[in-house]
Order: structure tokens, then C-alpha cells, then sequence
DNA sequence: TAACGTTGTATCCGTGATGGATATAACCAT
DNA sequence: ATGGTTATATCCATCACGGATACAACGTTA
């Protein structure tokens, strides 16, 4: 099973995020602020990810963006693509289930 | 945050499995046998959540369960409760952005 | 009543993941 | 040129995990 960190940063690749910086800010985002993604756990959970053979480095910049030559571009895997889309339906269970037991509306 | 495992636990105590071992059927379960809580991931984590006061045990068995000494009787404090829908919004929360990634239906 | 599979709790250990600090440097605006 | 933000990277102590092992009570059935 992937970790938590792990599937914030397939999540957030899948949404679009191409870059490490943009991943944790994006993580922040969609969390209100709850998760904080630390430049540690981030960029650690790539290099695995990327070992893993979920996520590959990409030599594609982001086109609407100015030129950053600091900035490493990620892309999810077919494999990571799936693995992230297990995992959230998994996530959707969860849920379905914290709204069964009266948690959530 | 909570942890995975800890999120576990307190969404089946929430769902009314009382004890340990039916908190490790119940994640298994509800997760249609994608996580599976080892008996030293179950009862660690139990005792920290009993430690950090989001779960106390109790001394009332369930009543329509034949008698077992061997069993351990756990319920949510008021602030576990808490902590568990926290959790379970953020939850939802990832879910719904892995539904605009179109991860998931 | 003996034997067997399941239920139930508990601890140990090696490995792996986390969070936070620290470092370094390019980028942008003033 | 100064300062704040963006961006990546590594180190370390701590924490959590998975799996093995252990032990014993429970229920069934031979």
C-alpha cells in the first residue's frame, strides 16, 4: 500500500502539480492547511516513487510558466496512474464508511 | 495528524466494533481485504490512541456477544470522536480532488 | 476428553517513513 | 544590491510499520 505522503504526491501530479515546490504547495491547498508536506518527506517520497517506477522525471517544462532552471518536472506512470487511482477508491470506501457510522454528513 | 493505522482503528470503533479483533475484521473488511492491520500495528496503535485520550477501554462487553474473558473493550472519548471526523473530512476532502483529477468516478 | 482451528491479546525486532533543521542557490521585485 | 520567495537536497533523531512469535481461551466435533 502506498503511503500517506505517497499518495498526496500521485494526487497532486495527477492534478496537474509538475514539479516538487507546486506538489507541496498544492498538498496544503486541498487540505485547508492540514497537511504539510515538509521538504524532507517530499522530496524523499519522489526519489521512492520514482524508484518504484510510479513517477518518471519529465524534460517537458511547464509552457505557461516562466523558464526555471531550478525546477525537476514529474509525471505519473501508467503504473503510478494506477496505483493512484487504487488508492483513491480505496480513500472513497473510507469515507463511505466514516458516513455510515454517522462522522460526516 | 493521525496516522493511517490510527484512522483505522477509531472509523471501526466508530462503526461499533468494540474490541481489537473486531476492529482488525472490520478494517479488512471495509477495505474489501486492501489493508490489513497486523497484530502489531493493531495493538500499538491502540494503546497509543489510549495514551494521546481519543480512546479509553471500557468494562462494558457487548451484550448480545456471548461472554469472552479474553476480550478488551475500547470506545472513543469525546475528543477521539472529535479527531476521527476531522480526519474523515480531510478524507473527503483528497476524494473529492481525486474526483476532479478523474481518478474516480 | 482430546484434538483442532479460530479467536483474542501481547511483545519483539528489523526496516522503513516521518518531521524538522540545515544548506544552498536561483528567481523576482524594489 | 538587498531581501523575500521559490526550489531542491540531505542529515538525523524519532516514530511507526509489518511480520514473526508466543500464549491462551473459546467452540466444535470426533
Amino acid at each position: 500500500m502506498l503511503t500517506t505522503a505517497g499518495f498526496h504526491v500521485l494526487l497532486a501530479l495527477a492534478s496537474g502539480s509538475g514539479h516538487g515546490y507546486a506538489v507541496m504547495r498544492f498538498v496544503e491547498e486541498v487540505s485547508d492547511g492540514a497537511v504539510k508536506l515538509g521538504p524532507g518527506t517530499l522530496y524523499r517520497t519522489i526519489s521512492r516513487l520514482v524508484a518504484d517506477g510510479l513517477v518518471e522525471e519529465s524534460d517537458e517544462a511547464d509552457p505557461a510558466a516562466p523558464h526555471d532552471a531550478r525546477r525537476r518536472y514529474y509525471r505519473l506512470t501508467p503504473q503510478g496512474e494506477r496505483a493512484a487511482r487504487d488508492e483513491a477508491a480505496l480513500m472513497a470506501r473510507m469515507v463511505r464508511a466514516a458516513r455510515e457510522a454517522g462522522l460526516i454528513a
